[in-house]
DNA sequence: GTCTATATACAGATAGAC
DNA sequence: GTCTATCTGTATATAGAC
């Protein structure tokens, strides 16, 4: 992605540096909860203004358009994910961190059963539309969790950690999914009981 | 559902016996397509119209609101769900009607992988909306699944057929998601095959 | 940087001629 | 039953005053 010069990489590109950042933070941060909530479609750019508490006609001298927005929610995924990651890395054992995911992923239960994952939501209904604009970013975010799972996969010696990884994500978004059609969050707690189950299997399974 | 009359039941409340019938299930066919292609707030009845071949402004005569054609595309997937369980049901033992199940998944690798799983879609589609109009009929094409493999499993003398329903099915939600989202119909093929091999491990351990 | 007014576009739905 | 014309609403985005 153009990187003419650096300077202009580190001033303009990201924001940061710029006046009004605060803004701009609660712009994205309400985009990000937003969107999860009521989906892309649905969502106005006054829905997000109000929710930020920007006036409405101020959002565009942030963002330039609505899909800016969306790219932005989805740059907050991934550094709550890593966010995420991060604080796992420092347990002990790669069981643990894998265990401490499920968790994470338990403890959203009752977000789960109304919105469904932030990500799977997005990337299902990123997928729909003709231009595949934010489709790469989408599958990055998902990528970004396969790969830090796989290495733990790949820490505990197991032969298939690729397989593995999309076998415990999918587990993840199929819990997700069916607990947000039902609206029921004891199946995110009876499946991540099940999935937290399997680890053991495979680990007592050398 | 408020069956006052048997008379009008028969023939007002599915269309049948009406005249332009033709017309109206070539709608409801292209409906169910083009809504699973493109999502329901990305299409427009122009769209189901001309899929179906039928003039743009002669639509509403056969569905009064876009809803009833969302309603009608829900319809049409139970259908096509009663049709596969049918079949698979004179398959003589339950296994194998539960493999037969997933070998239908894995034969639409392909479909699966470009534009996610029907249901799963439409449902986290759908479940965005303020108005939860139509939660409950997405919820029950889910359920109607779900029902029809823990009958499965029930014959198979499992001791928590519910539990293990909701595994199969949110496995097959979950690879549906991430085979869209990567845009790898090899997802819907791999773990197809693990969750056979999954169901061999339970039917060989009583 | 902030905000109002508005241009532009398109979708859902209806009226009514045929 | 079929089709055209149109009403109505709403959303993105921009121009430009402040």
């Amino acid at each position: 992605m153009g990187r003419l010069s650096i300077v202009s990489w580190v001033t303009d590109s990201t924001g940061i540096g710029r006046r009004g950042t605060d803004k701009r933070r609660r712009l994205t941060a309400a985009a990000a909860r937003v969107l999860h909530e009521q989906g892309v479609e649905r969502t106005t750019i006054a829905d997000i203004a109000a929710a930020a508490g920007v006036p409405v006609g101020n959002v565009y001298y942030y963002f330039k358009t609505k899909d800016e927005l969306v790219q932005a929610a989805l740059t907050e995924q991934t550094t709550h994910l890593s966010g995420l990651t991060t604080r796992l890395d420092e347990l002990p054992d790669p069981l643990h961190r894998l265990k401490g995911l499920i968790t994470a992923w338990v403890d959203q239960r009752d977000v789960a059963a109304r919105f469904g994952c932030p990500t799977g939501t997005l990337a299902a209904e990123l997928d729909k539309r003709a231009d595949g604009a934010l489709d790469v970013e989408v599958a990055g975010v998902i990528r970004q969790l396969l790969d830090w799972v796989e290495e733990q996969f790949r820490q505990l010696g197991q032969p298939d950690p690729t397989g593995l990884a999309i076998t415990l994500v999918a587990g993840y978004q199929g819990m997700s999914l069916l607990a947000n059609a039902l609206r029921d969050p004891g199946i995110m707690t009876r499946e991540g009981g099940r999935l937290s189950r399997w680890l053991d299997t495979l680990a007592t399974t050398p």
